[in-house]
RNA sequence: GGGGAGGUGGCUGAGUGGCCGAAAGCGCCCGCCUGCUAAGCGGGUGACGGGGGUUAACCUCGUCCGAGGGUUCGAAUCCCUCCCUUCCCGCCA
């Protein structure tokens, strides 16, 4: 959410800010309720003010002046029947305020590529090499039903499609794989490990911006009205609602495993053949609360620390910075890493990582204090590091042999039991 | 699920109808003192929003004591609903 001040200050950078993402900001509605309310508002404030001076009056002087008290008492009763009247009008000005200024989207950072889609995403830096083979690559799918790891059929026969089964080897590898990120964002990149809810309030969805507009994304549990966690970023995002941080204690990272769930309903037909594209897909995530000059840095070091899973399981990777176009509703900058599956020969995307600005910490009111100053809200980042299901993906594909095999990289063997093959 | 107690500022915690945006302490800020540090002394210090202002300091008005309603001229204080915490009982991995 934006400032309503930045709003009336400057509406055209924010007009603006939402055709680069190729979305329409309400600003001229805004701009004409925030008028009207502000009308309301000091009225009704006026009003109330001198119902606060006669009441007091009232107070001292009922005991000695019966009788004028009680012809201040009714005169005073009408009054306040008129500024709850003209208050339940402003308060309908501020309700549809508050709704359309959750609409508004985070304008772009002026370093972000101007751009409408994929092709217009720019590849920062490359990492490593594509895999060479003497024989034709085989992709994921079919190398994982060959070794007895992947059970998509009877996936499909419990919960429906879109949804995988790991078994044996397979489900130990994800297993080794999630615990190197953890290992590796815990004991080299000073994140602290959380293991938050997988089912979240309503509140906490519109904290991260996954609500009011991406309602349908969701799997929503009526009982309760909660909702299954798209990702880690929803509940870690929101530990610190509604608080004012000690500005001493930023930057706070965290880091957490867990399940994530999306329905997916706008991506029909797409990715629908392998381990890709699921209602039920397992991540490790990495947010952070920091300071807001230190947001852009942050990113630059997030990008950096997802990176370096793919590096330590010698993974060939691209990052790319992702156009104005092809950004999301909340996001202020984001890059996302592609990692290189060779059977399939082509890039899947297996992290993303984004700053937020105060965006989401307005939303969710997290602030923090430094000394004796105001409160400001800090700034959010988060990045996938990494998505579980296409980092196995790209694993068993660059691993591959000839004979069908899938060698182990190095990094992963001490979480394996020193395995050195998947036959 | 049944019954009791409770939710107050960055934190702890007083406050049962007007003198309360709220005692006290902690923390924090400024100053003094101490040749370091700690301690001590004095003063200051809630958030959000509107209006004014040499747009900074500041002045002024309003709202906020878990959330939402209600009673009253007037509510942190009384009533109702919901949420949460905690204790006892029941149930249960």
């Amino acid at each position: 959410m934006l400032a309503l001040s930045f709003i009336r200050e400057h509406p055209e950078v924010v007009r603006a800010g939402a055709a680069r993402k190729g979305e329409e900001a309400p600003v001229d509605a805004i701009l004409e309720l925030d008028r009207e309310h502000r009308t309301a508002l000091a009225e009704v404030e006026g009003m109330r003010a001198e119902m606060g001076r006669r009441s007091a009056e009232l107070g001292k002087s009922a005991r000695s002046e019966p009788a004028a008290a009680d012809q201040a008492r009714q005169s005073l009763a009408g009054l306040k029947s008129r500024i709850s009247e003209l208050d339940a009008k402003r308060k309908l000005l501020w309700d549809r305020l508050e709704e359309l200024l959750l609409l508004v989207p985070n304008p772009p950072h002026q370093s972000v590529p101007q751009g409408v889609g994929d092709e217009d995403n720019v590849v920062v830096r490359t990492w490593g090499e594509r895999p060479h083979f003497d024989f034709q690559p085989r992709t994921h799918y079919d190398l994982g039903e060959q070794l007895g790891i992947f059970d998509f059929e009877r996936a499909v026969k419990i919960s429906g499609s879109r949804f995988a089964m790991l078994r044996g080897k397979g489900a130990r590898l994800e297993r080794a794989l999630s615990w190197l990120m953890l290992d590796l964002a815990t004991r080299d990149h000073g994140y602290e490990e959380v293991a938050p809810p997988y089912m979240v309030s309503r509140e906490c969805m519109v904290g991260t911006a996954n609500l009011p507009k991406f309602e349908e994304d969701a799997f929503h549990v009526v009982e309760g009205d909660r909702f299954l966690i798209p990702t880690a970023e929803v509940p870690v995002t929101n530990m610190y609602r509604g608080e004012v941080l000690d500005g001493a204690r930023l930057p706070i990272r965290h880091v957490a495993w867990t399940p994530c769930w999306r329905s997916e309903a706008g991506a029909p037909g797409k990715d629908t053949r392998g381990y890709i594209r699921l209602h039920q897909f397992s991540k490790v995530e990495l947010v952070k609360f920091v300071h807001p000059e230190e947001s852009l840095a942050e990113l630059e070091s997030l990008v950096q620390d997802a990176e370096s899973v793919l590096q330590a399981l010698g993974i060939h990777y691209r990052v790319r910075l992702m156009c104005s176009g092809d950004m999301g509703f909340a996001q202020w900058k984001k890059y996302d890493i592609d990692a290189y599956a060779p059977g399939l020969d082509r890039f899947l995307e297996v992290s993303s990582c984004s700053v937020f600005g105060d965006f989401q910490a307005r939303r969710a009111n997290i602030r923090f204090r430094t000394g004796g100053g105001r409160p400001e809200f800090v700034h959010t980042l988060n990045g996938s590091a990494l998505a579980l299901p296409r980092t196995l993906d790209c694993l068993l594909e660059t691993y591959q042999t000839a004979a069908g095999t899938v060698v182990i990289p190095e990094a992963l063997r001490p979480y394996l039991g020193a395995m050195t093959e998947i036959s």
